[in-house]
DNA sequence: ATTCTTATTGAAACATTTTTTCAATAAGGA
DNA sequence: TCCTTATTGAAAAAATGTTTCAATAAGAAT
């Protein structure tokens, strides 16, 4: 774990909390929203209070090890993010988050709309939503 | 206007709250919040309730008239939507939001996503964000 | 190990946003 | 104009997020 060092680096400190939040979204499959941490740690014995889940999922996002992704119903909540640019696909039956990346095919999408729109692009979101493998599987099953 | 008809055809009325909740989008260059469009309603001496502002907002995305998009923060807002499938880009300066169409492109993308992860693919959310023309030019001119 | 500095926590109060309930109202077909 | 019932608004409740501040504990220094 070298989250540790990341911190101490900044001056910033791993607490209990900290800890126990990315322990959380470490295991988890799904974006969580924060009532879903909070309740995850009391659960497991790892009272931590809600102030720091919101406080820590902030930092964790500074940091860039934790991103915000939208349901679509429009509540958020966050998964872990392994380094570099990547996107999400979301299952709708189970809510199993799946990373992918890479997409150089989007570039020739954004030039075309920096041509049509004027707009200097920035930053993007995109997600996918869809049925994991397994829920496929159960689906046809019924 | 025949959003009275579209309405009508289902056995929901057009009222007052509806009438105005349209206007107030349809001369808004930028999402709004439910508590956006509550106060500017109240601005032009058009008031009507918060609560039919949520109820009116969750019946025109049902009815596909209003698209909900995500902020860089989070929070969201609703938009205008004409017919038929369409993305965002917004300004992170101003905030305005134009919409864009057609990316054929993507499908090509999405495949190798199926491809790779197993998912079956059955909607998305895609939004760019970057810097209005009008903005740009603000920008450099400081 | 112990001390010291200060980043961080948790509790409580507060603020904001959203949902529910239900009697009163008004839209629009008859 | 009447009648049915979809819709509204007020109020209360629930859920979500933020602020404040004294007490705690991380981790560098000694």
């Amino acid at each position: 774990m070298d989250l540790q060092l990341k911190l101490n680096q900044q001056g910033l400190r791993l607490t209990r909390p900290r800890r126990v939040v990315m322990n959380i979204l470490q295991s988890a499959p799904m974006p969580l929203a924060p009532q879903a941490i909070f309740k995850t740690a009391v659960n497991s014995q790892e009272e931590i209070s809600l102030v720091s889940v919101y406080r820590t999922l902030d930092l964790l996002e500074e940091l860039s090890l934790v991103r915000k992704v939208h349901g679509h119903d429009g509540c958020h909540g966050y998964v872990l993010a392994s380094p570099g640019h990547h996107h999400h696909i979301i299952c709708q039956q189970c809510g199993r988050a799946v990373e992918f990346t890479g997409i150089g095919d989007l570039a020739d999408v954004f030039e075309r709309i920096v041509a049509e729109t004027g707009f200097d692009v920035d930053d993007h979101l995109l997600q996918l939503y869809g049925f994991c493998p397994q829920c496929q599987k159960e689906k046809t099953e019924k």
